[in-house]
DNA sequence: GCCAACGTTGGC
DNA sequence: GCCAACGTTGGC
């Protein structure tokens, strides 16, 4: 199984409305390496739900439900998209600044490049947000 | 609100 | 196929 991390503005799509909704398809990545990484992925790969811009932290934890299909908002029929299910919420919120802070950490592709919404992360990363989300501040 | 980084477009 | 111009993302 594999990791993932992917982005969302919380005042287009957030948590929240994905944990209400529980079932959503990822649509509007407009950029081939995002959308190669969602072809790569398999139904039950986990990712981590991200809020860019406002918050700057992952906040939950999502299930990929649908490999990837096309997009129906992509006029040009380029992209596609993937479902994705909400599992759980972080029991707090891993940000940015605890990324960055964290050596191990420092070679994550959310550092590397910046603009990229759905990226690939290695089991050790996923482990140590892991834990850094079950450690109090 | 600004700006750096970077991906995409289009002229040549 | 190159590269300048342009647009977008996202952190600060």
């Amino acid at each position: 199984m594999a990791f993932w991390l992917m982005k969302s503005e919380p005042n287009v799509w957030s948590w929240d409305q994905q944990v209400k909704k529980g079932t959503e398809s990822w649509t509007g990545v407009r950029n081939y390496q995002a959308a190669n990484n969602m072809k790569a992925m398999a139904i039950g790969d986990q990712a981590f739900f991200y809020h860019s811009n406002i918050g700057k932290e992952i906040v939950g934890i999502v299930k990929i439900s649908k490999l990837y299909y096309p997009d129906p908002t992509d006029e040009t029929g380029k992209f596609g998209m993937v479902d994705v299910t909400a599992v759980n919420p972080l029991k707090r919120p891993v940000t940015l600044a605890d990324i960055k802070n964290t050596p191990a950490l420092k070679n994550m592709a959310l550092l590397k490049q910046s603009r990229l919404s759905v990226s690939a992360v290695t089991p050790a990363e996923w482990d140590i947000i892991l834990s850094l989300s079950q450690t109090p501040r």
